[in-house]
DNA sequence: CTTTGTGAAACTCTTCACAGCG
DNA sequence: CGCTGTGAAGAGTTTCACAAAG
């Protein structure tokens, strides 16, 4: 899936570790809100929601970053997962498709905190063109190749209806994007070297629901 | 992490299966609206997204639906998906919090068209009480616990902001609900035998500004 | 001859349990 | 003495490769 590229300063970092990374650093932003100074795996890992022998593994693939006895210095930490991340850098996000979901990554705080920076929004209706939004102007889908050079936007976030979807992702590939983030409910056909994530509001859902139907067929409820 | 109920009817489906589940069913979705009447595992697994011996293995779970040399029939495989998933029967949601984006899951038609019927939407905010919003009126979040058994709830979308979600969470498991999809920036603390299921729009770009760096790094480009 | 269904092998991820550091 | 970092064991998942079915 994605593109491993066996390299010195490329210590392999699990992909399951690095899932896991932007939920430690929440937990940690947290825990350093409070003035907290230092943290043992067991508390930051209950604050995670994760067990703490997979914390320790977890961090340990980034270095030794504790002190035995003590525990992780909430700062320095906060600063090495940053900084494994990428999130010391500032990174240029468009997002093309402009309605409700793109109005509620746009204004989403989230995203803004950490390292990225919404670069453009862009969408085909002209009736949503011109909008302002999270203090930017929403241009023309039109522009979108434009957008990307000029403003050095090096993730592309997705969220049009799904007839769209293939389409733009096919143009911000020609335009030099290699990360994607889809929104859309379909599968993207990519070119090998560009990463895509999805996220499907649908499919959780649906897996709760199969949960849920055998909780009321179980006999322990 | 998700209660196991070691049952006669548990034919025990692997979690990574479940999650897959769904995706298969918008893959046959598309192809039977196209008329397509049966489809191999290659087919349907390059439409899926998926190596072919794994949906041979993810299907093998649900029983023997397939025929050898011709493959599988769509509209049986899309049946026997859905009853796996739950999705034959017709589940109430409430969804909390109707900011952006609790309105662009209002307004998703991949819900309503699956199994799921929205029967509530709450919100805290007396500006937002009484708007309409696909088909639905907005009430307060007084009303909650009166919308949930009232109107037979089994499933909630918290959609708030961070600072009210496990309140929110709370509630809603005294009211009686096990399952919760939640898209707060929160990891909440339920008690056992309540499923939880997380989103987190902004842990997704985080992973792919991970893979970004790394490009950057490599030397393969 | 094509395609499923599946043991077995390979791989990945999680958890245990404790040596060893501070 | 408390807590990290980590080998080793265990659990879960993916992939291979092929026997058996149609």
């Amino acid at each position: 899936m994605t593109r491993r590229i066996p390299q010195a300063r490329d210590r392999g970092i699990p992909d399951a570790t690095v899932a896991r990374l932007p939920l430690y650093l929440r937990a940690l932003n947290g825990l350093a809100e409070r003035g907290t100074p230092t943290v043992s795996s067991e508390d930051l890992a209950a604050a995670a929601g994760v067990n703490s022998a997979k914390l320790r593994k977890d961090l340990s693939h980034l270095g030794s970053y504790g002190t035995r006895g003590v525990g992780y210095d909430v700062q320095y930490l906060i600063y090495q997962i940053s900084r494994e991340l990428g999130l010391t850098q500032d990174w240029a996000v468009a997002i093309v498709g402009v309605g409700n979901l793109g109005r509620a990554l746009a204004n989403y705080g989230g995203f803004v905190s950490r390292g990225f920076r919404i670069a453009g929004l862009l969408d085909g209706d002209p009736q949503v063109v011109g909008d302002r939004i999270a203090g930017l102007t929403v241009e023309h889908a039109d522009e979108l190749e434009t957008v990307i050079k000029r403003r050095g936007v090096s993730i592309v976030v997705i969220a049009t209806p799904a007839s769209a979807a293939q389409q733009v992702c096919d143009r911000v590939i020609e335009a030099g994007v290699t990360s994607i983030l889809n929104f859309a409910p379909v599968v993207l056909s990519v070119p090998d070297g560009v990463d895509v994530r999805k996220v499907d509001l649908s499919i959780e859902l649906q897996i709760l629901a199969f949960h849920e139907q055998r909780k009321a067929d179980g006999v322990v409820m």
